[in-house]
RNA sequence: UGAGCUAUGGUGUAAUUGGUAACACAGCAGAUUUUGGUUCUGUCGUUUUGGGUUCGAGUCCCGAUAGCUCAACCA
């Protein structure tokens, strides 16, 4: 892919490939993303997507899509359609498909095995009082007074569990290997639950499943995972991943840790998202204002831009919180690339132009994008009466404003110059239309007489004008780390009251053909996609992203 | 009986592995511009702290401090 092939130095993984490269010389690398089917993908796990499929195409290796489904109560094939959808929007193809829930029969052979060698055992124990057998962080744990059974019973009890003897909850299978250990995970961790649910894909073939610290290294292992990459969490489990895999002598695999991705004015937590979607504070998975991938595609996100992004973020293994802006600067360059330019009216004020001919109407050519004039022109219809943005006339212009204001004279784009002769009013005093005159001889190009005007405007033709909606996205939330929760308050309580606002607006005739899914700028307004909900008599746009408004910030001040 | 991880401008990420702390985003100022967009130029500002080793330390050593993770039959 074009972005990778940029120079930049090597983040600590890339060193640890090159470093593993020159020591298994021939040898080529295999990564894998291992999603857990329970969820939608967010824009953290496209960091890691990006990471684990970059990884392997840049140093000539192969990843796997490997769906962690050793708990069937949480997961779901709806996921794994969606993750498959996300990945591939995303521009990557995964070497192997795989599931955890394959390797089953695999893990049960081999927890078999721990058990014949003593490092394994059923425990009659209720959860309540493994828990509290656990023992704290800074107090050692205490054994199981099942700990020490015969490898006879333990094999003989662990195959009743298999085979449905008992109910949920009643036994567990744990690793025998230290009540006392520092690394909590240490103390006897559980390999095998009992959960009479169906799986979906394994069916109810199975009723006792593997957890994650049993299956994954050996998962990883048997794909012959040489850079097992996750996230900082799973630091702490990385001795018994390694231990695992020793004790059965299985293919070492490798894990490392890298800093999960976190963005300023949302949320990351999958707890939360799902709070989110569950609680109707947003319009489901998919709504824009959502950080997973489904909702940046909606919003009108490019594939490169999410590569892009996750590029710039970097890989290290410090807590990070990337400005969200770096987000938008990505899909703002590359929309400015690739989008083309159409005119469209947010927030509609009626102008007449007295001194234009009733009845006349007239085309203006417009360029569709001076980033790339291979896309060339099209055709814009004006007429006596237009539409323009109530925020380009101002009674009082202050200090620098060059738009429209009383007297004085603008460039409609691509268009004539006008100049503002009166303002109308309604009996409350609102400013209820324009009437100005314009130079006739300064069509589409150069005035008359040479001068320049410095404001510039867009507009439509209220003729010609096509209504559609248009969802004004803002953040989701109010705060910068929503996740930092002031005493008393959750992060609900942050959320942006404005981070949904829709206007009927007035588009150029030419957005009539617009399709789901399409892009465009709007001209000094934002960038704008086509969104699903469009049907065939109604246009529905959403925002992507605004342009950089350097006025608006100077107002601000 | 606590263990582990991490500390570099506002935010991220680098630093040829001990040799002038740089790049991007954000900010600010200006130029260009029929988008107050784009582009271009300039500018602001950085090694948590205290010792030590060294001609020389962001990098090595020792000690503090701060942040994060771990006590699900979740992943």
């Amino acid at each position: 892919m074009e972005e990778n092939t940029k120079e930049r130095s090597l983040n600590f993984v890339e060193e640890i490939i090159e470093n593993y490269l020159s020591e298994h010389p021939g040898a080529h690398i295999q990564t894998r993303f291992p999603p857990e089917p329970n969820g939608y993908l967010h824009i953290g796990h496209a960091k890691s997507i990006c990471l684990n499929f970059g990884l392997a195409q840049r140093y000539g290796g192969k990843c796997n899509l490997r769906f962690d489904d050793t708990n069937p109560v949480k997961e779901d094939t709806e996921y794994v359609d969606s993750i498959k959808e996300d990945i591939k929007w995303l521009g990557f193809d995964w070497a192997l498909e795989r599931y955890a829930s394959d390797y089953f029969d695999q893990l049960y052979v081999w927890a078999k095995q721990l058990i014949e060698k003593g490092l394994a055992y059923v425990d009659d124990q209720t959860q309540e009082e493994i828990r509290l057998g656990r023992g704290t962080i800074s107090e050692p744990g205490r054994e199981s007074p099942w700990r020490n059974r015969s490898v006879e019973e333990n094999l003989r009890l662990f195959e009743e569990m298999k085979n449905g003897s008992y109910a949920d909850g009643e036994k567990v299978l744990r690793a025998k290997i230290d009540m006392a250990h520092p690394n909590m995970l240490f103390r006897d961790p559980i390999m095998y639950r009992i959960l009479h649910t169906e799986h979906h894909r394994t069916g109810n073939k199975w009723c006792i499943y593997p957890m994650y610290d049993y299956a994954h290294g050996e998962s990883d292992s048997i794909e012959h995972i040489t850079h097992s990459i996750c996230t900082l969490e799973f630091d702490v489990h990385r001795p018994l991943y390694d231990w695992f895999i020793a004790q059965l002598g299985i293919f070492p695999s490798h894990q490392y840790e890298f800093a999960r991705l976190n963005i300023t004015y949302t949320v990351m937590s999958k707890r939360k998202l799902l709070q989110l979607v569950k609680e109707h504070f947003v319009n489901g998975w998919d709504d824009p204002r959502m950080p997973t991938i489904c909702a940046l595609r909606r919003k009108g996100y490019t594939p490169a831009s999410v590569r892009a992004f996750a590029e710039r973020v970097g890989v290290a293994k410090r807590d990070n919180v990337i400005d969200l802006s770096l987000l938008e600067y990505c899909v703002r360059e590359d929309l400015n690339r690739t989008a083309e330019r159409r005119m469209a009216v947010i927030d509609p004020l009626k102008v007449v132009i007295t001194d234009y001919p009733e009845g006349k109407s007239e085309c203006f050519e417009a360029v569709n994008n001076p980033e790339d004039e291979t896309v060339g022109k099209r055709s814009v219809p004006f007429g006596r009466e237009i539409y323009i943005e109530r925020a380009d006339f101002m009674e009082v212009p202050p200090k620098g404003y060059y738009r429209l204001s009383v007297g004085s004279e603008v460039r409609l784009r691509y268009s004539y110059l006008i100049k503002c002769q009166e303002v109308v009013k309604d009996t409350e005093g609102n400013i209820v239309e324009l009437h100005c005159t314009h130079d006739p001889l300064s069509g589409g190009g150069s005035s008359s007489d040479g001068r320049r005007v410095k404001g510039v405007i867009h507009w439509v033709s209220a003729a010609d004008a096509v209504k559609a909606e248009v969802r004004l996205y803002d953040n989701l939330f109010a705060k910068e780390s929503p996740d930092d929760v002031e005493e008393g308050k959750t992060f609900l309580d942050y959320l942006n009251p404005d981070s949904l606002v829709v206007k009927t607006a007035y588009c150029e005739p030419s957005l009539l053909c617009a399709k789901v899914g399409d892009k465009f700028q709007f001209e000094r307004v934002g960038y704008f996609c086509v969104d699903p909900d469009t049907t065939a008599d109604s246009l529905v746009f959403n925002r992507t992203v605004t342009l950089k408004d350097t006025w608006a910030k100077l107002q601000k001040k």
